[in-house]
DNA sequence: GGCTCCAGAATTTTT
DNA sequence: TTCTGGAGCC
């Protein structure tokens, strides 16, 4: 291969990306503003690395999904050839130190096939030792521990680091939760008898391989010597730890981030990783890659306002050469059927009038609850469609129980695998038995199956016929992998489902549901036949099971090949990181929605928030709809909410209002009220059509709300902005009888401050005399 | 031990 | 609205 070779994919560069590819050696990091070719640079670097004579197999590339990583790969075969490129390390931090993890698992006493739990499988395991140990389940919320001991990992608190650390006991306990660490002691125990990971393992296990032995450090140091980093603003500490350890011998680190993309702080990204990176290299060089290619000169400038609501942030202007393009479309209904329907019945004209394929579109939003509303109006509409994330394929019962069985077969002591599967289907191993084995496995320090291997041996007083199940149990799995030592993955699994009865079972159930997931099993084994037979075009791999459940627990939607079907995408605006369709609906557009009422309780959370919104604008490439619905069900219930203040926060020159101005109303109208049998709260708020002006907040003639005081809002009581403004308008008056939510009814008696300040006396009849701040308070003026 | 029914919770985001 | 776990009955 020759260097000249690379020209013409150099040339294609505009400078500012040129430069960060033909800078060879030496730490550096590249700003790249959403849109602006890094993927490219990143796939261009690395084939002129090669082209320098760099061998793919030193060189390790971390992106953020394995779909990222296989197009890339992709990409770059394209470029040197596939036979060139096959050596690269390219992947996830999770399954790349999985992998590593694998090879050098006897230095830390692990099995190198151990299981990787993924987050239901610990969540399952934390429910059963709170439930062991007999603690209050509401206290001790399962998936609240698990995150707790999550951020533990992520930040290398160990068990031990843990009970060292008076501060961390201390909170907990004030936490009313002094038993935590007992939890996460038990945890990390029964995950390590089970020869069980979890994700935060896979860099914690990591961090720890390096450390604690040199030799192995020094052996990937000398192997990686050329790393690159996507999506750096989204790694964790732990993972930081592992790039700089890395890279610490040769120091040719390149990382590439967005500080305005940064949306995992909440599961432990720490965006000072990419704000603090020239101070943790000697020499750093900064790129920054600033010009859009993506989207329309009225999309990028019209998130840029949205940034500069953000304080803390990197220098940077995002700009482009683009067509200004259509303004954004702002469109309010009054549920979120309503919207659903607007979204479909738009995206069918859109198709029908320029001649769009579905996948030309996405539908974004902020929880996958959400989906619903939309996946109905698109069926009605016959818009085939396309849900991702959520639910994976592989989370799925039916798919989970195979893969359970899967597991067991690969390493019999996993107990999340097994408690799910000894009894299912029925084999008449029922709970008590299995807490039987549990407590004699606690108590040899040994795993279940051990226990159960054993069972002739142990007294565990169990009558015959169960012994003989257990025994029927575990000759069966063993029978299994005896199999595996001489079939692929196909054959086994396909033996697997039929022999322990599982299809059968699902064919007991004739619904249309039933019928779903045997299709969904034959999914799986279509699956599999492809990859048993990708991988035995690959040297030293035969198809084999162990091969496919190495890495299927870290396997997600998104990494299915769904190249050929013509959907509209469905996902949350987590999941469409990294990726841009030429139309795109943020649906949802709504206070406590988005923003999260679980997210603005700081002002960094709220920036959080908000550089996701920047995220789930600067998808679109051609048009971009924000919508919101006055009311949507949530929990079942019907909620009145009001638009998201982050569409007010885009300079209104770039916005276009599609609902009719004469049925504006801001506020739910009584005859609403009458419909929803919500005629109470209907007839008390005034309904107030806004007329032909478009909604106050978006003419900035109202004084922009302040941040420092709305985050600060009470997250109990609904709508606490609603009343707010009317009363403004209606120059509430001492002596006014309001009713407030929480107080009850009461008597104004004094007023002072203007706009937003605005402060009202009430004497309530319980309660006293109460200085409410107008904007918050939810009143109804009764009289 | 297994099945059915009912009450109560759940919804923030993911490798 | 949908899912889960527990209670109670067979």
């Amino acid at each position: 291969m020759e260097k000249n070779f690379m020209q013409k994919y150099i040339d294609q560069l505009n400078e500012a990306q040129r430069q960060p590819v033909l800078k060879k050696d030496g730490p550096m990091i590249i700003i790249a503003g959403a849109g602006s070719g890094k993927t490219r640079v990143l796939t261009i670097r690395i084939a002129y690395l090669m082209a320098q004579g760099i061998d793919a197999f030193n060189i390790l590339s971390l992106t953020f999904t394995n779909k990222a990583a296989r197009e890339m790969k992709h990409r770059i075969s394209d470029i040197v050839g596939a036979s060139e490129a096959k050596n690269l390390w390219m992947g996830t931090f999770h399954s790349i130190f999985a992998r590593i993890l694998r090879a050098e698992s006897d230095h830390l006493g692990y099995p190198s096939n151990f299981t990787i739990y993924d987050s239901q499988d610990s969540a399952r395991l934390i429910s059963s030792i709170i439930k062991e140990m007999q603690l209050d389940r509401d206290v001790y919320k399962p998936k609240q521990i698990l995150g707790r001991i999550s951020n533990y990992k992520n930040s290398l608190i160990t068990v031990k680091a843990y009970f060292n650390n008076p501060e961390l006991v201390e909170a907990d306990a004030m936490a009313k939760r002094p038993r935590l660490g007992e939890i996460y002691q038990q945890y990390v125990e029964r995950c390590f008898k089970a020869g069980a990971m979890d994700f935060d393992d896979l860099l914690l296990k990591t961090n720890e391989l390096l450390t604690r032995f040199p030799e192995v450090l020094a052996k990937y140091q000398n192997r990686f010597r050329y790393i690159l980093v996507d999506e750096y603003q989204d790694t964790n500490h732990s993972q930081y730890l592992i790039v700089r350890a890395l890279s610490d011998k040769f120091q040719n680190i390149c990382v590439v981030g967005d500080d305005a993309q940064s949306i995992y702080a909440f599961r432990g990204a720490n965006i000072n990783n990419i704000l603090n990176f020239q101070k943790d290299y000697e020499g750093v060089i900064m790129f920054r890659l600033e010009q859009n290619y993506r989207s329309t000169r009225n999309i990028v400038e019209a998130a840029n306002t949205v940034m500069e609501h953000n304080k803390t942030k990197l220098d940077k202007v995002v700009w482009t050469a683009n067509d200004f393009g259509s303004k954004i479309k702002i469109h309010r209904s009054l549920t979120d059927a309503e919207e659903g329907r607007f979204v479909a019945s738009t995206i069918f004209e859109q198709k029908m009038q320029n001649q769009l394929h579905n996948g030309a579109f996405a539908i974004l939003y902020r929880t996958n609850a959400q989906s619903r509303a939309m996946e109905d109006a698109l069926r009605k509409r016959d818009i085939p469609y396309r849900i991702y994330g959520g639910l994976s394929f592989y989370q799925r019962k039916e798919i989970k129980d195979v893969l359970c069985y899967l597991r067991l077969v690969i390493n019999p002591k996993d107990e999340e695998a097994l408690v799910r599967v000894i009894n299912y289907p029925a084999r008449g191993i029922g709970d008590t038995t299995v807490e039987k084995l549990t407590i004699a496995a606690n108590h040899y320090k040994r795993s279940i199956w051990e226990v159960m291997v054993n069972i002739d041996k142990i007294d565990l007083k169990l009558n015959t016929g169960t012994k003989n199940k257990i025994n029927d149990f575990v000759t069966m799995i063993q029978s299994f992998q005896v199999i595996d030592q001489n079939q692929d993955a196909f054959y086994i699994t396909d033996y697997v489902t039929k022999k322990t009865g599982l299809v059968q079972e699902l064919k007991k159930d004739a619904t249309p549901e039933g019928m779903a997931k045997i299709q969904n099993i034959e999914e799986l084994l279509n699956g599999l036949k492809d990859f048993t037979e990708g991988q035995k075009e690959i040297d030293g791999a035969r198809g084999a099971l162990s091969e496919f459940m190495e890495d299927v627990a870290l396997a997600t939607d998104l990494d299915k090949d769904t190249s050929d079907e013509d959907r509209v995408a469905l996902m949350t605006i987590h999941l469409a990181k990294g990726l841009e369709f030429p139309h795109v609906f943020v649906v949802g557009m709504e206070e406590d929605l988005f923003p999260s009422a679980m997210s603005m309780s700081t002002r960094s959370e709220l920036e959080e928030e908000r550089r996701l919104f920047y995220v789930a604008l600067t998808r679109a490439e051609h048009h971009a709809y924000l919508t919101y619905a006055q009311s949507r069900y949530r929990w079942g219930k019907l909620t009145d909410s009001e638009p998201s203040r982050f569409i007010e926060e885009i300079d209104a020159q770039y916005l276009e209002y599609l609902t009719p101005a004469e049925t504006n109303y801001r506020y739910k109208s009584p005859i609403d009220g009458d419909i929803f049998g919500d005629v109470d709260k209907s007839k008390l708020r005034l309904a107030k059509p806004i007329g032909s002006t478009p909604p106050k907040h978006v003419t900035n003639n109202q004084p922009k709300p302040d941040l420092n005081i709305r985050k600060l809002k009470p997250m109990t009581g609904t709508n606490p902005n609603s009343a707010a403004p009317n009363l403004f308008d209606n120059k509430l008056t001492i002596g006014n009888v309001v009713m407030h939510e929480r107080f009850g009814k009461g008597e104004v008696v004094n007023l002072e401050g203007v706009g937003a300040d605005k402060k009202a006396e009430i004497k309530f009849e319980v309660g006293g005399i109460k200085k409410l701040l107008l904007r918050f308070a939810k009143l109804d003026v009764v009289g």
